[in-house]
DNA sequence: ATTAATCTTGACCGTTCGGTCAGGTTTATT
DNA sequence: AATAAACCTGACCGAACGGTCAAGATTAAT
């Protein structure tokens, strides 16, 4: 089968090195002649694979928009408001902790206005969070949890799980210069899943 | 007195701009061609009153951390946990609607590994943030909060309150392409309070 | 073995960047 | 009124940027 092997290798290999760069620089402070070194490819080869920087960095976001798409899936898996969200913000937490790099290209992304992913902000994105807030709505309806607006829930945790990939080098340097350990990001999960579940009434 | 109100003035117009710029693309998207058209001056007079790019960039963001630490003192007028989260919880929602674009400029220097503000957040930010978590310790060991990690507190805080500046054009995006009105943040602003206080026990 | 398709790359190009500077203008001082 | 200090700016510079290209090397297909 191994069809176009080089090509799909090197295209990997590029793509794995444009996360790193976009994500240390920003898009703007990437340069093809970085991202070339970090691939260990000439520059001239990169434009080979992906035509424009603009090209590259659109594969790059689409890469993370549908590694995120997937993870959010795990907020349908649990009927139980309680276990959907738990898992759910664990999911969220899990991402940080494992795909910073991706996080942070997204939220340079956002910050900048969003001016290559905004289509898929408002159509993909707004038709998932649709359909969270109808089952959030559900539980509110049905007394499982109290009444909240479900949109600003979603919000804060997105705000509070992303931030732990965002704004890493803050929390490193309040933290004796060391990133946080396995056991303390653990801690940090933990009470993010309590202060969030407790706030909105679903615990105690 | 009116002495150097030349100076004075035009160096409050430059930093406008660059605050404007600045936020709008990122520092290397920035270029000192557009600082200077959106104050109104040729380029050579930025670099009249402001050496170079990096010098106006690091005087912007010390003018965001004097903010930041200016406003960050409602934290220590209360005597009261809860009224004294409360407060500081307002006045960064408060912060994140009336300057947003500060609120980006620090997010994407701390995004890209804050290389020029590292020595301020290990020394100003950690010093402030060590006193904070004193008194919140206090609080837990007189027994008037439930115990928690008192860093972690103040992460969630920090990430919920400045996403929605942060975070403004994505959630412009879930809203019917309109910023949130000024009933929405309210709510909204509402609804965090009432989550964090009550998530960590100290509501109810 | 030959041909076609794909891949590789050093050298190069036009553009834009941050920054400089000389010389003129305006403002403050005496 | 004269001098000094501060301010202004069009024209310019070297460096670095994204991107191109022709010519050669490698791989796949026949």
């Amino acid at each position: 089968m191994r069809k176009n092997q080089i090509r799909i290798n090197n295209e990997r290999r590029i793509l794995a090195a444009a996360v790193k760069i976009f994500a240390g620089y920003g898009y703007q402070g990437a340069t093809m002649r970085k991202i070339a070194e970090e691939a260990g490819l000439p520059k001239a080869n990169l434009h080979y694979y992906f035509q424009t920087k603009e090209q590259l960095y659109r594969q790059v976001l689409d890469g993370i928009f549908k590694h995120w798409l997937a993870a959010a899936n795990t907020f349908d898996e649990c009927e139980e408001p309680v276990e959907a969200l738990r898992g759910y913000i664990e999911t969220k937490m899990g991402l940080s902790r494992k795909r910073p790099l991706e996080s942070r290209i997204w939220a340079e992304e956002i910050l900048h206005g969003a001016p290559l992913i905004q289509d898929q902000l408002e159509q993909t994105l707004a038709a998932w969070l649709d359909t969270r807030v109808k089952r959030i709505t559900d539980w509110i309806n049905t007394g499982t949890i109290q009444a909240m607006n479900p949109r600003i829930l979603m919000y804060m945790i997105w705000a509070v799980t992303q931030h732990f990939a965002d704004f890493e080098s803050q929390i490193r340097a309040l933290n004796q210069q060391q990133n946080l350990s396995d056991e303390q990001f653990a801690e940090a999960k933990k009470q993010v899943v309590q202060t969030i579940l407790k706030g909105i009434g679903a615990l105690d």
